[in-house]
DNA sequence: CGAATTAGTCTACGTTGTGGACTAAATATG
DNA sequence: CATATTTAGTCCACAACGTAGACTAATTCG
């Protein structure tokens, strides 16, 4: 619902454009902001002025460019007074990066494990290990952790921090952010979706785009208009689980024919032939690629098929300007991009102008664990003036 | 692009928020509209002083409840003052309806012809007879018509109200908005999303929904939070060309196996073996299901099925609260809501709880034109202030 | 070195919402 | 039936915030 504007929310409003605006553009003059934002030189100014205060920007050198008349004052966003910290639980690695507000990663430390062998609360408590150390190494340097992202491969619910139903780590109805207990607040969220975010802010994403996480699990985050799209109930993006064909194999959720059972890690090691992915991984079959390899050659073609079948359903339904692939589909990129394009092409190209195009992320897995961080840093932006009252720290409780 | 906030924009923003409080609760008093708003009663009475003033609202009687305390006056929305024309160009039927800002229906007109022999302008040139005998009864009796919305059957440009391509029609690059010259400004959009809001508004939708629309090709709506889901360039909700099997029947889209191929009109009535769909309709087809006509039972499960199937990966990627049907398949709903229910949980469940519901339309064929008037008037309800200064029509032109 | 130009600040002011006192109109109570 | 109580709505002084334009500061151009 629509909420009342009163002074204080207007004002509200007015910093984080302010400060938004900073934070896109690099640095800025007051006096071109008051041009970009449509405010008034003695507002921007006032508002710059609390921005300081609270050290969320700084002032540069003043800028010279041989302009005629006196010279303007450069304002950036500061990266040394706020971070945030991004987590990710995945079924084979547990990463931590900690990203201040001007996006710099301050810190990374991942950990490769295989936690479908583990108890939940013990893969909890390894990554609470790496957060609470991560944590403490970035308020050491005088950063303030303003809050942790967190992100699992499958739907939770965000109200509550509960693990849905992550099948690939065989998890149902865990309460995560509760259990990881760090101090801060902690916003728990879909790995795809989250990927999709950190693609957007720190990787090749525009402002609209469908981006494939190709995991264990197949899922997608989709970008539009620069938010994330998560439907009614939180649970969109399950493209591993779009038909590929209605009466195809038998697939662990229950329907058949689904394309995790074409395009997921698992079916593609099967479909190469190699029983050990763990052992062997991702690069192996990269290295068989690029000496040839029929087999693995035409589990990519099955895959990229398969793939393409999909997003054209996925184009139809939710008109995404691009699609981005990630997870093992970036390494595989140059052997399946072009069946992907070809099939989607094929099966849109009447219909629209031309398919979107098919782009390869740049992140890897580090993707979800930034824009874990990045969502948080966001808040920051969204509504600066209650940061600003968290870091003066008044000990009163919030006035409901 | 976030906007500055200025003394204007909060006028604007807390006059809306009135008149939609208003609007949704049927009618309120300044009391207990500031209790709902959060603002202040000083402000209440304000903002609605300008909203009688404008003529958006009037006072009813004293309510009487026989409660302790002076009784409020309540006020409601008037629906004497201010109305928007819906407008419908669709295959076999042109369709008119004029709605108050009360959401009453003042005026029904509606045509039934078959468009696909007809050349474009002269299609047009037929609605726009109607719009404009709509339009002046309309006004004749003290309404103001403040724009039309129009519903056309395939993805349109809404920036220039051009059809982008109707393939029902055989429309290609029609800049039906511009050629209707109504007077008043218009508003194209796709049939299926005005149908969904139509539903939303007029009919059984709640807040989160996908809207199906079975005509002679098959769209869908998305309505995610009270809004409508476009997609990047405005192309979502091709629920028609969703794979259901990807080798299957060649689609006039130039795919193979979308839905379109299972469930349209023209199939179904193919897998009827009514060769004559425009001689008997729809109708005839629910005798025949009444009187349990085999062949025709099997075309609904074949339908059902496929249309099933293709919902499924529609929900997997969007995640809407509830499904409901419309178009053709609100008649035939009870002979194929149950086989669509049936495929999707069969597909859905165990991922999810439960499957959404599947519900069925109420609006029949008048969705799409309550929807487009009700677009109309929300842009109203939405900021207020700009209305009232059209309606007080001071003849400087807008400032830039 | 002065004119022109641009950045940023300062001050009076306008717009809007707030808070609480005040008035109005009903019911409850004795 | 008179008075207390309760709730609705208005009034008024005030606070918060953005605006407009004068003013000061710092630079380049000629």
């Amino acid at each position: 619902m629509a909420q009342a504007v009163r002074h204080d929310a207007m004002r509200a409003r007015n910093l984080s454009l302010v400060l938004r605006e900073v934070r896109t553009r690099g640095s800025l003059t007051r006096a071109s902001l008051a041009e970009v934002t449509g405010l008034t030189k003695t507002t921007v100014s006032k508002l710059v002025a609390d921005l300081l205060d609270a050290g969320l920007v700084v002032e540069t050198g003043a800028v010279r460019a041989g302009e005629r008349g006196r010279p303007g004052v450069e304002v950036r966003v500061s990266g040394d007074r706020v971070a945030a910290l991004g987590l990710e639980l995945n079924v084979d690695y547990l990463a931590v990066r900690v990203v201040d507000l001007a996006r710099r990663v301050r810190l990374r430390l991942t950990q490769t494990v295989d936690n479908r062998l583990s108890e939940p609360l013990d893969v909890i408590g390894d990554l609470r290990r790496l957060a609470l150390s991560a944590l403490a190494q970035a308020e050491g340097t005088g950063l303030r952790v303003v809050g942790a992202g967190l992100a699992v491969p499958g739907p939770v619910d965000v109200e509550s921090g509960e693990i849905h139903n992550a099948p690939n780590l065989g998890w149902r109805n865990v309460p995560v952010g509760a259990a990881l207990d760090l101090g801060v607040p902690i916003r728990v969220e879909n790995e795809a979706n989250l990927a999709a975010l950190g693609e957007l802010w720190f990787g090749v994403g525009r402002a609209d785009f469908l981006y494939v996480s190709g995991e264990i699990g197949i899922g997608a985050g989709l970008v539009v208009n620069g938010a994330l799209f998560r439907g009614a109930r939180g649970f969109a993006g399950e493209l591993g689980h779009v038909v590929v064909t209605p009466e195809g194999p038998q697939c662990r959720c229950g329907a058949r024919g689904c394309l995790e059972q074409y395009a997921g890690q698992d079916a593609f090691f099967d479909a190469v032939g190699d029983r050990s992915p763990y052992a062997h991984g991702i690069d192996a079959i990269v290295d068989r690629l690029e000496h040839g390899d029929a087999a693995t050659l035409a589990a990519c073609d099955k895959a990229g098929w398969a793939l393409g079948v999909a997003l054209s359903s996925a184009i139809n339904l939710v008109d995404p300007h691009t699609i981005v692939l990630g997870g093992i589909y970036a390494p595989l990129f140059p052997w399946i991009g072009g069946v992907v394009a070809e099939t989607m092409g094929a099966r849109l190209a009447q219909l629209r102008a031309q398919a979107p195009p098919v782009e390869v992320s740049q992140l890897g897995s580090e993707a979800a664990a930034l824009g874990a961080a990045g969502q948080v840093l966001e808040t920051v932006v969204a509504d600066p003036a209650a940061l600003s009252e968290r870091l003066t720290d008044r000990r009163d409780p919030a006035p409901r």
